[in-house]
DNA sequence: CCCTTATGGATATTGATTGTCCACAACTAT
DNA sequence: ATAGTTGTGGACAATCAATATCCATAAGGG
């Protein structure tokens, strides 16, 4: 945990990207939520401690962080992202109400990859498996 | 083939929804097309034969056949969409650099979904499974 | 064939995300 | 430490696919 975070900032220092308070701040939420939060989320919480933060400066700590290769985005259908903490790729469960995320164990699929592969003659890089549904709390509550 | 177009006029004939020329070219490149267009896809090929038809009126017409639950949608990263004459979820496997779309044999899920359903309390409705690589073509052509 | 009403088409609008710009802060080397 | 360089934060404008709006008109029932 800690140790990820510090891993982090010794890549960003070698590749001679400034170590800045906000980008820091946008990590720690990064690498602590589970809730795979918007770009609005993380831009709320670090608003507190950095009044002036901005929108863009959110979105761009995570886009050099994607590009690092340390957190992955979550573009959902309306167009919005979430972003994740985890880089590798899993599972996840969508509610398609209050758009709850969840986590999953990992799934292997490195199998189906390879027949894939076979098969189409891609050369496979990367996978996303979703499933959507009604998260426990929506179940309950009355129809939209 | 035919049986399914029919099948579908019909459909919107019970649903009092008006069968226009502009709707059923619309509908049958859908049903024709293995490419998964997109809209702006669709739009210049109706245009061949309706010079006045309008993007707005292409997006109109597949949500009217999403709604009705006879084609799917494909929500690319990129904000753009691509349509979908198959209303079953059935994985797809995406080029990352030509952006072309291939079916593959659906892969049956639904033990998995049950196993994600039991374990997170989510009622499971649907799912999307996607495979993001290079297409033959592309493996060959020099990078970007 | 007429009447009612949904639809097509042109256009404006939306909303998440990104680009632009410059003052300023973060690293470097002395 | 300190000054010099240069990448970065923040405000704002711009982008783009997709959608809403509007009204004349065409589709289908009577």
């Amino acid at each position: 945990m800690e140790s990820r975070y510090q891993n982090i900032v010794d890549k960003m220092r070698d590749r001679h990207f400034r170590i800045t308070p906000q980008r820091l701040a946008v990590l720690k939420i990064l690498l602590t939520s589970k809730a795979h939060p918007s770009a609005e989320h993380i831009y709320d919480e670090v608003k507190e401690h950095f009044p002036t933060m901005s929108l863009a400066t959110v979105y761009k700590t995570a886009n050099l962080l994607k590009e690092m290769g340390e957190i992955s985005e979550l573009a959902l259908k309306d167009g919005s992202s979430r972003f994740d903490g985890n880089p590798h790729p899993h599972p996840h469960v969508v509610c398609a109400r209050c758009k709850a995320i969840s986590d999953f164990d990992d799934i292997p699929l490195g199998s189906l990859t390879d027949e894939i592969a076979r098969k189409t003659g891609f050369m496979i890089t990367t996978h996303r498996l979703d499933f959507f549904g009604l998260c426990p709390r929506c179940q309950q509550d009355q129809p939209s």
